[in-house]
DNA sequence: TTCGCCATCTGGATCGATTCAGTCAGCTCG
DNA sequence: CGAGCTGACTGAATCGATCCAGATGGCGAA
């Protein structure tokens, strides 16, 4: 019982007494044969149980796979549950769809600076979140295209919103009504393991990510203008964009005795924000009365509800859709500047 | 200005003065060669830019491609946004990562029961949550596994749970204190749209999903038990299990006159159960007192806020890992029925 | 009738690796 | 000393397509 020997397009040209390049045709270029032969072909590979051919050998030969890779800065288990990257990846897959391009997922953190040969065959990257090292971008084909979203690789188009702006605005927002003790809770200040307190003085010095040093800036730059001291504003940490790793900071937070209890939570993100919520809540604070909150991202879960949370909102599918868009060769390989939205909700009124 | 022309294995070995074969093993099977030899061959390569083996040029010689496809029910917009089925990418990612395998991702939806080229050089497939259509099985390569979730192929492994057991337990919990007018909310009964509320009778001939129709077999047999004759309880469908599309038959539940407004709602989803949970505490209705409400996967978020959900808990990932297990062969491939667990929260004590 | 011309079809080089069946030199051992 | 073995390396076939640069034949125009 050998297996029979997998149907190549050479035997059903033999079969069919036509050249591989005819039948090749049939499959690629109907306007290349008659409209006669290409039916008789094509019945052919239906009675031979041909299943057209194959990619990996056209990969081969045309030098391209039709595969888009994303490279996610966290692990694939958190990126999928996130909401915003969930979002992203959402609106990469809806452009490569109408492409006829598919979707091949990865992390950089898993990949420890390498990625699986199996990944290199993919005709573009999408380096989403967090600059990977230096050695993983030098093994990136060649040839491939790349597109980095929310923050920039020299040379490269990237895709990204102006942090520093839209936090700006929504700080002056809420500093519109002076807090009395305002807060600032980052998210993923520094690449090293570090949940919890962290000394404004130092924040900005050992932000190495640009997307949240230029988040820091405008809520720096906000409270400035009111005249309070950024410097005397202080400041937490979360590593992990999520409830779990969240909820302990924000406790440890709420749990300050009551003349240092922040009354006003600058948050990096809905996530953050959401925990801060649900907790304070928990504890029977009121909110917007004796906390205010913001967020960043604009989440469809913040919305769900009261209070609906005041954030900024992105639109990540959108940045999905231009990296695809770009990638994908639809629009000029030019940086994308994205807009944001502030949007009041009953969290900071 | 031509392009220089990419480096190959072969120029590798032309310049080094050595055959194909060696500098192949050099990147392959160290075994086979000096640690000299292999030095140098690896210098060199670094010295010219060579990146490595070429994946695709690989791929087809070995006949694998270490990439593994999930076809996914759904959109890939709804399942990346979906907690259930991103729990379960979670699972497969982790797998995959462990054995250096990357995660293509297809949607059965888009793809039309067509799979795109690119896909068929996958090693193996796990089809996800919905059954495909004959014809994209039929295209699928044939020397491929394929593993299914939540419901059977003929002859072909699946990791799944006891759905009506599990809907059997909860139903029963919900039961101990009979209610005057228990409802089930659908989630996706039928592969046709249909949002709104639905003729019982007719639900479980129209449930064409196993899944489905397997949980409302459980809610059934629990009724009946109790001495409700389920062609009695109202029925309502949800087509796709996000809020948006949830809100308005929740709210269309809601709004019934107070003496035929339900007071039990079993649902299918925990997605299900928090709008439900939300939008009776925006009339001000009390949960449980008012009305009580019961889920189905146990996600995060149904943990977070008060009141906490009463649900049953799969766990995702590990279907995911059990699911990627099979495809790579670290376990046989067998079926495997996972179990569930029964949480009681506040939502229906 | 002859000359293009067009539509249709063909041969074969090529993509970039892997791998099997050897070759060859040097070493051991009786 | 020579048989046999081992480790290191090689040559060339092969994976399954794509796509040039032609070949062929039929047909209309001159």
């Amino acid at each position: 019982m050998s297996t029979p020997r997998r149907i190549t397009l050479k035997d059903l040209a033999r079969e069919l007494g036509v050249s591989t390049a005819t039948v090749s045709n049939a499959f690629n270029r109907p306007d290349q044969l008659s409209p006669a032969l290409r039916e008789r072909i094509l019945g052919e590979a239906r009675r031979l149980g041909y299943r057209g051919p194959d990619a990996m050998a056209r990969s081969l030969r045309t030098g391209r796979s039709r595969i888009i890779a994303v490279i996610l800065a966290e692990s694939l288990t958190y990126s999928l549950n996130d909401a915003v990257a969930s979002e992203f990846l959402s609106g990469v897959a809806e452009v490569l769809d109408t492409q006829g391009h598919t979707l091949l997922l990865l992390s950089s953190r898993q990949t420890q600076g390498q990625i699986p040969g199996s990944a290199s065959m993919a005709d573009g990257f999408i380096v989403y979140g967090l600059m990977p090292s230096p050695s993983l971008l030098g093994r990136l084909p060649a040839q491939a295209s790349l597109v980095s979203v929310d923050f920039d690789i020299a040379g490269r188009p990237t895709v990204h919103v102006d942090n520093e702006a839209a936090c700006l605005a929504i700080a002056r927002h809420a500093l519109r009504m002076p807090p009395r003790r305002p807060a600032i809770v980052n998210l993923r200040l520094t690449a090293e393991p570090c949940n919890g307190r962290i000394t404004p003085s130092h924040a900005l010095l050992v932000a190495e990510q640009t997307i949240t040093r230029s988040r820091l800036t405008g809520f720096h730059r906000a409270l400035a203008e009111h005249g309070v001291d950024p410097a005397g504003v202080p400041m937490w940490n979360i590593e992990e964009n999520t409830f779990e790793v969240c909820a302990p900071v924000i406790e440890a937070i709420l749990d300050s005795p009551d003349d240092e209890r922040p009354d006003l939570l600058l948050c990096m993100s809905d996530r953050i924000a959401l925990t801060a919520v649900t907790l304070a809540e928990q504890r029977g604070l009121r909110i917007p009365e004796d906390l205010r909150i913001t967020g960043f991202d604009g989440i469809a879960e913040g919305q769900y509800r009261a209070p609906h949370l005041t954030t900024v909102r992105q639109d990540s599918t959108e940045k999905g859709r231009t990296a695809a868009r770009i990638i994908l060769g639809l629009t000029p390989p030019a940086s994308s500047l994205l807009t944001t939205e502030l949007m009041v909700g009953d969290s900071c009124p």
